[in-house]
DNA sequence: TTGACTGCAAACGATTTGCAATTGC
DNA sequence: GCAATTGCAAATCGTTTGCAGTCAA
């Protein structure tokens, strides 16, 4: 999947971020902003393994376990958001926007999609007694086109 | 939670358990047949380990290993569905109605609710040409009542 | 009787942790 | 300079697997 920003609307974000590092009392490592940015370039939903196999490049010393405590440290501050899926391995993306997710059984491969209708309706009565809620997000599986071709 | 389910219910249930066994040529244990009960009669989402410590008052020689193996093949075969949550361990509920999960993020309590709005809509354009849906499940993810009190 | 299923123990993959060295502020 | 963060290696957790004995059909 392609960047779905422009250079400029990625470097204002990048700016947001180290802002909302520094506000959080969170030094900006280079390891941190390179996670940050990659998920943002890249706007497909990695592994923590995948995504350092990819920054690896980028940061030939970084570790996986920093990947994996950065990751961490992040989505406790709201700023990356760990995906639901049937998976043993956790998929990550930066959070944005409000979104929901398609899910191939087959390849894995996670879409995103936007469902204003589903963003705005209210919930069932049960649903919301029940507490508060933080985030509504729909997951559905099935099987891709690429893959009921094969 | 508490059972959902009639006695008469229950046993109408667990009698179309052994015919789909039969069906898929699986054969009809008596752990398999406790495993799949236990899920109908508390109907909150065990992990497999959870699972396993509750059964072995009535099988105390049932290993985890077989709780794990049997629940892979009963969720192969449409009898049981692993729960997405961004937990490490998995949950289990006994496949049944269509409905949506309601997660506490502090006690880690799921809740079924039905959304039958949701269940009958359209799916945006985009989702819709993705592929071919199995299923469609929202999770919402929050802080339950007895979790905010205190 | 026979192949599917189980229990056991050992292996495995994903993630986390303790610690010493390093780096941002 | 100091505390937060990193890289390394070892540990841990949840889950899976090979194998020999057991059990449903």
């Amino acid at each position: 999947m392609a960047t779905p920003y422009s250079q400029e609307q990625l470097e204002q974000i990048m700016e947001q971020f180290v802002t909302a590092c520094r506000i959080a009392g969170l030094k900006v490592t280079h390891q941190r902003t390179e996670i940050y940015r990659h998920l943002l370039v890249i706007a497909d939903h990695p592994s923590a393994e995948t995504l350092h196999k990819r920054l690896l490049p980028a940061l030939p010393s970084i570790s996986l376990d920093t990947v994996y405590r950065t990751l961490a440290t992040l989505e406790q501050h709201g700023l990356v958001t760990r995906i639901q899926t049937a998976e043993s391995q956790a998929r990550f993306e930066a959070a944005y926007k409000p979104h929901h997710h398609l899910i191939c059984s087959r390849c894995k491969q996670v879409m995103d999609f936007h469902w204003p209708a589903i963003d705005s309706i209210d919930l069932p009565e049960l649903a919301d007694q029940w507490g508060q809620i933080e985030s509504k997000t729909i997951v559905i599986y099935g099987v891709c086109k690429n893959c009921s071709k094969s």
